[in-house]
DNA sequence: GAAGGTCACGCCCTCTGCTGGAGGTAA
DNA sequence: ATTACCTCCAGCAGAGGGCGTGACCTTC
């Protein structure tokens, strides 16, 4: 691997490579690490305007700088002579070839004028892109020449200071070994330092961190990387993606010290570190090499803490114990988190669009998906994509048919346990919950039912329900219902003359001539008046159709007929002690036992009208002569129009 | 090197809500 | 006998909580 700390090179002098200007924050979206891209403000721009004798390109915020010689004897001196251009500089001279917008791309050349030691940068658009710049086109600036020794720097930063609003005004640059005793030191200091008499208030804005890190094998090459400090701007300005992603403070903070610090650079990673001893360690991380191993597993591990850890997933081993609960966990970590889940309720991490907020930043990045509708888990066996890998898994029980939880009363079977776990609170509990509607006070098993219940049936509906018995209308379906069942068994017609009521008008009117003594139904044959067609029609099989045969009810005990069930035939019943029978309680049954007892009924001829019709025999008619009805009670009107009905 | 903190991934759980079939009931 | 309606019930998915584990970085 090309370690990045600075050689001590054989040669004498070292020779300047290759130099990127990288924008931090553009490194730092490539590393997926911050998503926020520093484009270069014209300001920038004018930072980064660096001598002809360097060939930079500038993609996106990125410059690279080829080819530059540093001469120096017996150390390595490294000799950094800095342009800084204004706009108007820009504009005066022509440059119109840069990019009026950041995310323009845009290659600048920048070559080394004379030789020697580079003494003035330059910027040159690419070939066939503009005018080819003279010295004249370039501003040049302030420039303060220092010379540092490569072997004692590990980091270079320097900064461009400008007085806001004053383009014209000298720069001061600043090239400090981090670590040393140069003029920053590295880190948040470096950014905070003021440089050449004072910071102005954008001046953090225009830092820019230089590092030096040996080239090729065996070269004596130096490269260089330039990268923007910007590190205010990149907690102000979060990427889209990192939008809503809220870190907690700590976080920021680290980040912004990571930031600043970062010098050593892995060829393998995007790890950055300013500490040698930092970087080392990361190295390790890219070798295979676990030498401390679980003699229980034989799982291998990097570190003796990972080991340990591990051992005491075995061991079960916790030595982190919770103070306000009896929870234990292997790690600090776990107890931090068990804390905020359980205890102190600490949500760091709070969602932007909602009000959201979680311990976990993995969950509020769960959490978004449910902003974003993003499904990055499709199931291989239908159209279904899930939001996470659990639902997934579960949604694939459905094509596997698999069934894992089991009723431990029933043993059946189900998908969910949040399924089976109704189940056995709704089949197999006592105290079962109910869910009453505050509507109508029907109880309903399930609080998703109810829901359906309350949808249906007391929701409001802009369309009118008109009451299939009268002209009423409602909007609320349950109140059409409840309305509808007041029609049913209703008695709306009620006599003016007595308490009698009745639901159909015919009724009524039947009802009304046993008061006026109205009968408008004459026998043809004898001229009898009947107030009831019905009655009519009795009558006149009775007595004038020679073909009628009566019902006569029989005692079952003594075997008397009589032409009236209920007020002859029951009486003699229950009086009758010549048997053990009484009769049926209903027609059904009543026919069915005298069936059983006498075979297929039978009629029984008689010999003459009773005496009776010759008082009315229109007026009292059996409930059910072919004993379809249980008279009990009073005849009464109703009895005998349902008869008529018939 | 150890310890502590952070991060990422995974697993499992609960709660919630919707859906549609089954079965009972009334019209 | 048919039909409409309602509740019961299981299936299924959405969302979120909590924990286990390992890797990695920073600090001491």
């Amino acid at each position: 691997m090309a370690a990045t700390e600075v050689p001590v090179p054989s040669d004498q002098f070292t020779k300047i490579k290759e130099l990127e200007l990288v924008s931090e924050k553009a490194r730092e979206e490539e590393d997926g690490v911050c998503r926020v891209r520093e484009w270069l403000s014209p300001g920038n721009m004018e930072a980064q305007a660096v001598p002809r004798a360097l060939l930079p390109r500038i993609l996106e915020g990125e410059l690279e700088l080829v080819s530059a010689s540093v001469e120096d004897s017996e150390k390595h001196v490294l000799t950094l002579q800095t342009v800084h251009l204004t706009s108007e500089d820009l504009a005066m001279n022509q440059m119109s070839w840069l990019p009026a917008q950041p995310q323009d791309e845009v290659q600048v050349t920048v070559q080394p004028v004379g030789s020697g030691l580079p003494t003035l940068l330059w910027l040159q658009p690419p070939l066939g892109e503009g005018p080819e710049p003279t010295v004249h086109q370039c501003v040049t600036i302030s420039i303060q020449d220092e010379l540092y020794s490569l072997q004692e720097t590990e980091v270079v930063q320097f900064q461009v200071l400008e007085e806001s609003g004053e383009a014209s005004e000298d720069l001061t640059f600043a090239l400090s070994p981090a670590g040393s005793t140069g003029p920053l030191e590295g880190g948040q200091e470096a950014a905070q330092l003021p440089v050449g008499g004072g910071l102005p208030e954008q001046a953090e804005e225009q830092f820019f961190l230089v590092e030096a890190r040996p080239g090729e094998e065996g070269s004596d090459e130096i490269v260089l990387t330039i990268s923007s400090l910007h590190v205010e701007e990149r907690e102000d300005k979060p990427s889209p993606s990192e939008a809503s992603v809220e870190k907690p403070k700590s976080a920021k903070k680290r980040r912004k010290t990571k930031g600043v610090k970062r010098a050593f650079r892995c060829d393998i990673c995007t790890f950055t570190s300013a500490r040698l001893s930092s970087f080392n360690r990361h190295v390790k991380t890219h070798t295979n090499e676990k030498p401390h191993t679980c003699h229980l597993c034989l799982k291998a591990f990097r570190t003796v803490t990972l080991l340990r850890n591990h051992v005491n997933t075995h061991t079960g081993t916790r030595p982190h114990k919770c103070g306000d609960c009896d929870m234990a966990f292997v790690t600090s970590g776990e107890l931090i988190r068990h804390r905020r889940y359980r205890h102190t309720h600490e949500k760091p991490f709070k969602c932007s669009m909602c009000k959201y907020a979680s311990v976990e930043v993995s969950k509020l990045k769960r959490h978004a998906r449910s902003h974003t509708g993003e499904r990055p888990f499709p199931c291989h066996l239908c159209s279904y994509a899930s939001r996470d890998t659990y639902k997934l898994k579960r949604h694939m029980r459905t094509h596997s048919g698999e069934k894992p939880y089991e009723c431990h009363v029933c043993h059946a079977r189900f998908t969910q346990s949040g399924t089976m776990k109704i189940h056995i609170l709704q089949k197999h509990s006592e105290n079962v919950p109910k869910y009453e509607c505050p509507h109508c006070a029907t109880i309903i098993a399930r609080k998703s039912d109810l829901r359906v219940h309350l949808r249906n049936l007391h929701t409001y509906r802009a369309a009118e329900m008109r009451c299939r018995y009268c002209p009423d209308v409602f909007h609320e379906r349950y109140a059409l219902i409840q309305h509808q069942k007041t029609h049913k068994n209703e008695k709306r017609f009620k006599c003016e003359h007595c308490s009698y009521a009745c639901k159909q008008e015919r009724h009524m009117t039947a009802h009304v001539r046993t008061h006026t003594g109205e009968k408008p139904f004459a026998c043809l044959s004898c001229n009898k008046r009947f107030r009831q067609k019905q009655l009519l029609n009795t009558h006149f099989k009775k007595y004038h159709d020679s073909d009628f045969i009566p019902t006569v009810y029989e005692c079952p005990k003594c075997g008397k007929a009589f032409s009236r069930w209920w007020s002859n035939m029951r009486r003699h019943s229950e009086n009758c002690d010549s048997g053990q029978e009484k009769p049926a309680t209903s027609g059904k049954e009543r026919r069915m036992k005298r069936r059983k007892q006498t075979g297929p009924r039978e009629a029984v001829k008689r010999e003459g009208p009773p005496s009776s019709c010759a008082g009315d025999p229109g007026e009292m008619v059996p409930g059910d002569s072919r004993g379809g009805k249980d008279p009990k009670g009073d005849v009464t009107c109703e009895m005998i129009l349902n008869l008529m009905d018939k």
